[in-house]
DNA sequence: GTAACTGCAAACGCTTTGCACTCCC
DNA sequence: GGGAGTGCAAAGCGTTTGCAGTTAC
């Protein structure tokens, strides 16, 4: 989603297009990492120097009722954000944290064939695997 | 595992068998709904007056650490605890927060189809399915 | 006897809330 | 002009930590 678009999107659902909440939704919308609120924070400090992280969550909250992201929350505690609400496997280093996601047609075959067995209609999926990242790999190595 | 087997798995750890110790590990072990914390707290109180969350926790945390519960963290930021280490759904009330472990087959199937697409060596994995339960169907169909 | 464990309370970290001020529409 | 949105600071809540006292071995 555009910027040109989030700014209907948010018309068309009476709020309304402040700088911040701008800023925020293009940042999150945009991102394949999952950050967290923080890091959101950190980032957005730059070009909105008297942003607050109060802000941050409303707006993360905002977008989670409107269904643009989901969150995913970890055993730190920690809460991450992901755009992505399509069916798919988030792949997450054990070591750094990081995550990408990862989706193929095998994937959403085997998954509809595990909800037709169970008979449910879900709101919602979550689907992680926890792995070492190459990168971790290698500092290990050295 | 029964009394008898956590008794003599602490002792072979090297680790002393409190009564405390021994009624969360019995608690946690033997529960299939995957409790917080602080239910562990609530429903161990009545036999041992004196049991404290952070005894709660530090249990909690070893049994962790021996690989016999996962953690699972959810966006209200709580951590349940899932005494079931092989692969399964985790079936979860979107409203009242229920949980239960479904295996079969296919579930089995998936994995192992997005493992050798993937190519990775997984150090851990989690799958849920968020849903209405028929409880809570029920209350709002009345 | 002593090292590990417990219970308590304080500290911690992330998230939520309340409210006065600001700014979009 | 009015109400939604922002920023700040305080409060909230689950979890972790530190330490003195206790207990298993």
């Amino acid at each position: 989603m555009n910027t040109h678009n989030i700014i209907n999107f948010l018309r068309e659902k009476g709020l309304k297009v402040t700088s911040q909440r701008l800023a925020i939704c293009s940042f999150i919308l945009s991102r394949k990492d999952h950050p967290t609120a923080e890091q959101i924070f950190q980032e957005l400090r730059d070009e909105y120097p008297t942003i607050s992280l109060g802000t941050i969550y409303k707006t993360l909250h905002l977008l989670k009722d409107l269904r643009l992201i989901q969150e995913l929350g970890f055993n730190n505690g920690s809460i991450r954000y992901d755009p992505d609400m399509e069916l798919h496997v988030n792949m997450i280093c054990s070591k750094c944290g990081k995550i990408y996601d990862y989706k193929t047609k095998n994937v959403k075959n085997l998954w509809d064939a595990i909800l037709s067995e169970l008979n449910v209609k879900p709101v919602g999926q979550r689907i992680d695997v926890y792995y070492e990242c190459d990168d971790c790999k290698n500092i290990n190595s050295t």
